[in-house]
This record gives C-alpha cells, sequence and structure tokens, in this order.
DNA sequence: GAGCACTGC
C-alpha cells in the first residue's frame, strides 16, 4: 500500500464553511453558479459534499474538467481522500480511458466526453448531478454544454441538478443565462500579489521583459520568476539574453540562476523542474511531473513560458512575474473559411490570471508591460470564447446529430452565441459534404455520419471514412484521419539544420499526390518497423506525436466497427498493390473535402477555393504535392486547412480529378443559404448566393506576383520536375 | 520557399 497521503486536511479548505449555504442554494434551484477563487477546493470538495448529503442516491455525479490531466489528478485526489481505490465510487473518464465502473457514483471527465455521452444518452439520465467545473475558460466544449444543460434542466427540472463553478466567470451573465440563478462567491487561498504598471507600452518588449527580469534579481529577495511571452521564437531569444546578461553580471553580487524554457511542444523530459500538471496546491504534493532535478538552494530560476503557464501548468515557487500583455492565438475567420494565428492583446481575466500565478505559496509582485489605462480601457474583460473564434462545422452537426425536436441551429441559445456568418459557414461546408439538404434537413448521409459523430473527428474526415468505405478503402482512410488527428510534425524544422533535412527527405514523398498519401505512407513504413521509435527518430518525426496516431487509428477502427452496418476492412495494408495511383483514397478525400476544394489559375500555379466568396491561396511550401512536366500543379485539389501567415496558404493538399469535382460544383449551384438555415419565412435576410460573388479580386493582384516572377516559378517547378524524374 | 499559442473527442 502507497503511504497515506500527507493529511490533505480537508476542513481548512474554504468551500467547507460554506457546506450549508450550497446544500440550501442547490436544494432550492435546479442551476447554481459557484465562483470560487484558486485553493477554494470546488473541484475536490463539491462533489464530495453533494455525495455526503445524498445526491449519489438516485444517479450519479459527473464533474467535468476541460484537461484531461486535470480529470486524472482530481478524480485521484478524491478517492484518497474518501479512502476508496480508483475506479470504484470514484473514477475518471477520459480519451482512451475510462476508469469506472456500475459502483462509480462520483465520475470525472472531460468536458468532451461528456458531450460523446449524451449522444448515445441524450437525457444524461445516469447523473444527478453535472457539475462543469472551470467553465470560465469558456473552451468551446464547455460553451455547448452549457446551452445543453439549459435545455436539460426544463425536461429534468424535478431531477437534475447543475453546477457551474469557476474562478473568474461573470456570474452575474451566466445566472441571467439561467433565468436568474442563484451565485455563490467562495473565498480562495491565493496571497496578495503587488501590482506595477509601466508608463508606456515598451516598443520591444523583450527587452523591456529582459530589464525588469535583470532588476528583479539583482534587487530583490529570492523567489523564482515566470515571464509571459508569446511564442517558441520569442522564449529562445529571451533565453539567450538572459542567460548572457547574467553571466554579465559581478560575480558574487547576487545569487545563482537558472534559465529555463517552457511551452507546448516540449518533449516533457525538458520541461522546467517542479512543473506540476496539477490544478490546484493541494495536488503538488501528490502529483508532481518532476522533470529537472530541483533548482539548488540560493539560485533562482527564470522560466520564460507562453500561456501554458497560465492555466494547463503550475510552476511552484513563483514570487515574480512579468507580463507583456500579448497572446497569441488563432482564429478563424468563416467568411474566408480561413485561419490566422496573431498576436493580440490579452484580456483583464488573462492579465489576473497571469498576475495570481505569483501569489501561490506567498506574496508575490507582478510586473505589467503596459500602462494602467490600456488595461482598464483597451484590454477586453473576458478572453473571446472559442465558439467565437472556430470553425463550427463538427459542433453544429454535432447538435444536429442530437435529434433534439424543434431545434434552430441559428437560434441555439448560446452564452455567448457565434456570429451568424459563422453558423451559415458551419451549413455550407456541411451541405457540401451531403450530411444536409438543401434545405438544411439531415440526409441519409448525414443520418451515418451522425452516427460517426461518434468518431472523434473533423466532419470532413468522418465523410471520407463513410466515403473510403464504399470505395473499399477504409484501412488507408483510416491512417490518414488517424495521422492528421495527430498532427505529425517534424522534430527539428530549422532550415539550417542539414541532419533534420536530409533526414527527412529518406521519408515517402506521397508518390506527387500530396501530403495526405505522405502521411499514409509515412505511418505505413513506421508500422512495418513494428513501430519502433528509433524509425521516427532517424526520420527527424516526434516519437510522441507517432504514438498518439497510432491510438487514434485503433480507437478509430474499434468505434467503426460498431457503427458500420456492412462489412469493414480495416486492417488491410498497403492498399497500393492493387490501386497504386490511391485513385481511391483520393476520389474519398475529394468526397470528403467537397468543403475544402481549390482550382488552379489557369496561367500559373495559384488556386482559388471552390465556394461561397472564394480566396486566391498559394500550395505551402512544405507541400509535397508535385508538378508535372510542365511546372504546373494539378487542376484541382482538396486541402486540410487555409491558413493566413505571410500568404494565403493550403496546409495538407491532396491531387483530385475533375470527374470527381463535378457533382460538387453542381451542388455549389444549387446553394441557398436561406433554405439551408431553415429561415425561408424571413424576406429581409434573403441574400441570394451567386455564382459572381466568387470574383472579388483579380488573381494577379491578389497574389502580387508579377508575369515574370510567375514563369520564373513554372520554370523552377519544372527543374525539379526533371530532377526528380532523373534521380528516380 | 515557410515557420507552429493552447486544449480536446
Amino acid at each position: 500500500m502507497p503511504s497515506p497521503s500527507p493529511s490533505p486536511a480537508a476542513p481548512a479548505l474554504p468551500i467547507s464553511e460554506h457546506e450549508d449555504e450550497i446544500i440550501a442554494a442547490v436544494e432550492a434551484n435546479s442551476v447554481v453558479v459557484i465562483i470560487g477563487e484558486t485553493g477554494s477546493g470546488k473541484s475536490t470538495q463539491l462533489s464530495q459534499i453533494l455525495h455526503r448529503r445524498g445526491y449519489t442516491r438516485r444517479g450519479a455525479i459527473a464533474v467535468t474538467q476541460p484537461r484531461r490531466v486535470a480529470a486524472v489528478s482530481v478524480s485521484r485526489r478524491v478517492a484518497q481522500e474518501l479512502d476508496v481505490p480508483i475506479g470504484d465510487e470514484v473514477g475518471y473518464a477520459i480519451r482512451f480511458e475510462d476508469r469506472t465502473s456500475e459502483r462509480t457514483c462520483i465520475k470525472y471527465l472531460t468536458d468532451g466526453v461528456l458531450l460523446r455521452e449524451s449522444l448515445s444518452n441524450p437525457e444524461l439520465k445516469q447523473y444527478s448531478v453535472i457539475i462543469l467545473d472551470e467553465a470560465h475558460e469558456r473552451s468551446l466544449n464547455t460553451d455547448i454544454l452549457l446551452g445543453l444543460m439549459k435545455r436539460l434542466i426544463k425536461d429534468r427540472a424535478s431531477d437534475l441538478k447543475v453546477l457551474i463553478t469557476s474562478a473568474t466567470l461573470d456570474g452575474l451573465k451566466v445566472s441571467r443565462f439561467f433565468s436568474g440563478c442563484p451565485v455563490l462567491n467562495i473565498p480562495g487561498t491565493l496571497f496578495p500579489v503587488e501590482k506595477f504598471y509601466s508608463t508606456e507600452r515598451p516598443t520591444n518588449y523583450i527587452e523591456s521583459s529582459l530589464r525588469t527580469a535583470i532588476d528583479i534579481h539583482v534587487k530583490e529577495s529570492p523567489g523564482d520568476i515566470l515571464i509571459f511571452v508569446t511564442g517558441k521564437d520569442d522564449i529562445d531569444k529571451m533565453v539567450s539574453k538572459l542567460e548572457e546578461r547574467i553571466q554579465n553580471l559581478e560575480e558574487g553580487s547576487c545569487m545563482d540562476a537558472l534559465v529555463l524554457p517552457l511551452h507546448g511542444s516540449l518533449p516533457p523530459e525538458l520541461q522546467a523542474s517542479n512543473c506540476y500538471c496539477c490544478i490546484f496546491d493541494l495536488l503538488l504534493a501528490l502529483f508532481p511531473v518532476r522533470v529537472f532535478a530541483p533548482a539548488p538552494p540560493n539560485c533562482r530560476r527564470f522560466i520564460v513560458a507562453t500561456n501554458v503557464a497560465e492555466t494547463s501548468l503550475t510552476v511552484d515557487g513563483v514570487v515574480f512575474v512579468i507580463d507583456c500583455g500579448y497572446v497569441k492565438q488563432r482564429q478563424y475567420n468563416p467568411t474566408s473559411g480561413m485561419y490566422s494565428l496573431d498576436v493580440v492583446q490579452i484580456s483583464r481575466v488573462q492579465a489576473d490570471q497571469r498576475a495570481g500565478r505569483a501569489g501561490r505559496t506567498r506574496p508575490g509582485k507582478c510586473y505589467r508591460l503596459y500602462p494602467i489605462s490600456i488595461y482598464e480601457k483597451e484590454f477586453l474583460e473576458a478572453t473571446i470564447p472559442e465558439i467565437q473564434r472556430s470553425s463550427l462545422a463538427g459542433s453544429v452537426l454535432y447538435l444536429k446529430s442530437l435529434n433534439l425536436p424543434d431545434i434552430n441551429i441559428l437560434k441555439f441559445d448560446f452564452l455567448d452565441p457565434p456570429s451568424r456568418e459563422s453558423l451559415e459557414d458551419a451549413l455550407r461546408q456541411l451541405y457540401l459534404i451531403d450530411a444536409i439538404d438543401g434545405s438544411g434537413q439531415i440526409t441519409d448521409v448525414g443520418r451515418i455520419m451522425a452516427d460517426c459523430e461518434k468518431l472523434p473527428l473533423e466532419p470532413s474526415l468522418s465523410r471520407t471514412l463513410i466515403e473510403a468505405n464504399e470505395l473499399g478503402c477504409l484501412s488507408q482512410a483510416l491512417t490518414v484521419a488517424a495521422v492528421l488527428s495527430a498532427e505529425i510534425t517534424m522534430r527539428s524544422t530549422k532550415s539550417n539544420d542539414m541532419e533534420g533535412k536530409r533526414k527527412r527527405q529518406e521519408l515517402p514523398d506521397g508518390s506527387g499526390w500530396g501530403d495526405h498519401i505522405q502521411l499514409l505512407q509515412i505511418f505505413e513504413c513506421w508500422e512495418q518497423t513494428g513501430y519502433d521509435p528509433k524509425w521516427c527518430v532517424d526520420h527527424d518525426l516526434q516519437v510522441r506525436s507517432m504514438k498518439f496516431s497510432k491510438d487514434v487509428r485503433k480507437q478509430l477502427s474499434q468505434i467503426i466497427q460498431k457503427i458500420a452496418k456492412g462489412p469493414t476492412d480495416v486492417n488491410s495494408r498497403y492498399g497500393w498493390k492493387s490501386d497504386p495511383d490511391y485513385r481511391k483514397l483520393r476520389r474519398a478525400l475529394c468526397i470528403g473535402y467537397g468543403n475544402q476544394l481549390a482550382e488552379r489559375m489557369l496561367h500559373h500555379n495559384g488556386y482559388h477555393t471552390v465556394g461561397y466568396r472564394s480566396q486566391l491561396v498559394q500550395v505551402h511550401p512544405s507541400s509535397v504535392l508535385e508538378s508535372d512536366e510542365y511546372g504546373k500543379y494539378p487542376m484541382y485539389v482538396v486541402y486540410h486547412e487555409l491558413i493566413s501567415t505571410t500568404r494565403p496558404y493550403m496546409r495538407n493538399i491532396c491531387a483530385v480529378e475533375r470527374a470527381w469535382v463535378e457533382p460538387i460544383l453542381k451542388k455549389l449551384e444549387k446553394l441557398d443559404i436561406n433554405r439551408l438555415s431553415g429561415g425561408s419565412s424571413s424576406v429581409k435576410d434573403s441574400e441570394p448566393l451567386d455564382v459572381e460573388d466568387k470574383q472579388v479580386i483579380s488573381p494577379e493582384k491578389a497574389l502580387d506576383t508579377k508575369q515574370s516572377e510567375v514563369e520564373s516559378k513554372i520554370q523552377a517547378a519544372r527543374e525539379r520536375y526533371l530532377a526528380r524524374k532523373g534521380k528516380k
């Protein structure tokens, strides 16, 4: 038996003093909002309180978490406090892992898992209480759950309790959303953090952070410094400059220093010491994920981090925080169908969250590299919720597949509704991949897809799998879907890394058909080695993401075998022997990605996207798509995503054929957004979709490319083509 | 010929 826990002393938690108040509110209301700051104990105690008071007699308590590690570590903690083995009365369910049993009455799960559960059981009858924890993070899934809960409490008014708990969520707003439900405030255990503001925005925030950090190091008492920057490049720059400046300090003038980078793509073994994958301090003693040796005594750590350190990872020992006031954020533009990754100002909630990182162990200090006027007047109150920054095709299909009565997607009750453009964009996408018909009704294919939505995939890929099953290339399509989900990446991407470049050149090249085919070939090669991690390293591939894609593939195979009516072949390998040009697979991809189709320009290698508001885009330079003997790319391609960086690019591309594209073009002509959204009653909203809409900007202008440049590019592509042929 | 914040099913 493991030694007993270092006596967590639950009574010391602020929430215990409010037990009667909480129970009274829950007794009298279907929905209660609980605002509890860090360290209030809400995540571990609320479920236990309700359990003690008999709420588990008629069903289990579900507690959602936005992150897997949180679901696991919090449930372990609760099991320990109740002195039961995990998986019995207390359990957790996350993707790939279900540690629950029939006896489980307190169940921690990720919000995504609860959404999946409600597909097979829309009323969620197994639960008497549903607690949405950390709702202030406003993940896409939490927001959908909030809308579903609002519907559910009407149907189950007598036997369901919903608790919405968070650190800083605007309680009044949520209360209004749930027709004036009560809001309880539970204090936290954070220490005060003193805030200092700059008089103006620095022109160079790296330099400014650097100076502040050195200043703290020289003048302040011991305590680690956490520096928030926006990305990996800035982290690397900061780390090397910090080391250099610390070296230059007079010897013996201050304590030793250790500079550590911290961002999401670091391999776990390199992450900063004493980083804990837990959400609050009680857990720290129990589940440390210690990666470095702890800092030696009389040594100050400088942790240069992205916003992983804001919520996902807690660094112990931080007393000083330096906050540049920016964050890198991915956003989706529903009108162009394009993603971009932009550096934007953080919100006040985020700024306070960052500051709070300094006050976990003792009173701290936060240096904000912006004036207080910017904090007060320019920063948004809260971060724009994910639902307003993402493509909603998957979520809309999910809601349609719930078969809820009287559901009108455009009028679904969201806490913060996504824009009309965004919902219409989702409907258009679903129409183009045959999930809904011209009047917005779910189709036969859509019904199968609704089933397939049990597959954790975006709609394009579920549609591809259905088609692949028909065409007899399911096994290959499963691999492609799995590998794309894992976003396998090269380990080093620096262009000056000759070693990495050489390794990558030894990888299969998609036989010229594009990136989906290459990914398939890479996975099949790895499979042939018996999933040898060394093979990944030898070919500059991240072992972690390769293993993840293997897990995903296994999961997808299991699910599809359960839901498919006819026979499925998930394991046939090396389909290229019978289909050397991957025609079946590419055809399935063409149908699945009918909403992400592009047509090449006649005279150069630029493409325009096919569909609503056509965009001018280019093949991403990392693509292995091959041009023909004249240096031209294929006339039609489908792409996995559009990403706007220095230019608008298509990423992950597959060559398709004209004959396969025709039906999609025909569908486009018939598309009428008013019918799709079921809004035929309103004349005012009608804005007929014309094919003319597509011609927005002239190709040459948009691509900003002179004719001569185009010619030289084609010439270069042609030379590469000939060189490749020569090599073969 | 470019570059990738963070989650999750």
